[in-house]
DNA sequence: TATTGTTATACTCTATAACTATA
DNA sequence: TATAGTTATAGAGTATAACAATA
């Protein structure tokens, strides 16, 4: 197989992303939330034990969440208290109220997506959600290296 | 319907629009372009106008692309004359070796992007490809604001 | 006076290096 | 001495504002 006239895949999905950012980014402004902080506290769903490691899940450096961390405590939304067996590392956990706006904003947002997903048909929606999931847990090394098989 | 149970779009969509675009960076070193290089590359399969029509055309800033046009220009992969009827326009479009280079690069790209789909199940990738296509072609008003339905 | 393309400047985001406090 | 977190600095990428040529 040669020809199948279709645009790169990168060429669609990274304006998509792009243009999914700044329709979602109104939600976001809504709970006072940066995209950073969203993104951390979707994270801390289960919490975690060193802002490094927090930071590399998210794919972030570690001194780039420093603020955003700094911001969603002084706002209650998370804890990051020192852990006593090693006290230079900081536990992170959501509280309560870092749930509720967790969940309000990410329901807004899910909510607007249902409703361009519905312009899908049922199939193409289907199959749509199920390759994204798929190919977003894919790790880096094989979405850089699959098997020839097409070509 | 409430619970979907799946990650946020956009949160799927823009880590593996990065992880692509990092994929498919050797191939572009290789071809001795540049992300934009590349970008311009292809859009200028249908000649253009002006040179802020690209830049609109292809989501950049009109005064970001003018060194990668001179670049493409000196290395002869495209042409940039003043439009005689206005000399403040430049028309631009492909050379034969600018087109040579376009398809070799998009060739290799889309090789290895097939083989990641390859890894998809027939009815996921067509699912996908479709609604990849539908949505990428989208204007950006119609993904603010789909027409409620399922929220 | 308005517009195309260009250059110069400023701003945002991110990464690198240097520092502190613990171990 | 090594590591977690922090701060200060520098770099990439981008946009904004000012400019020259043309209409």
């Amino acid at each position: 197989m040669a020809e199948t006239g279709r645009p790169d895949l990168a060429a669609m999905i990274v304006p998509l992303g792009r243009a999914l950012m700044a329709v979602e980014q109104p939600v976001l402004d809504a709970h006072g939330l940066t995209m950073w902080g969203y993104v951390v506290l979707l994270r801390l769903e289960e919490s975690v034990r060193t802002q490094s490691a927090l930071a590399q899940d998210i794919g972030a450096d570690k001194t780039r969440i420093i603020g955003t961390l700094d911001d969603l405590q002084d706002r209650g939304l998370i804890e990051r208290r020192p852990d006593p067996d090693d006290r230079r590392v900081r536990l992170l956990s959501l509280t309560a109220e870092g749930r509720r706006v967790r969940d309000s904003a990410q329901g807004a947002i899910q909510a607007r997506e249902n409703r361009l997903l519905d312009r899908l048909s049922p199939a193409d929606r289907e199959g749509f959600l199920n390759a994204l999931q798929f190919l977003a847990a894919l790790p880096k090394e094989e979405l850089a290296d699959s098997p020839g098989g097409s070509e």
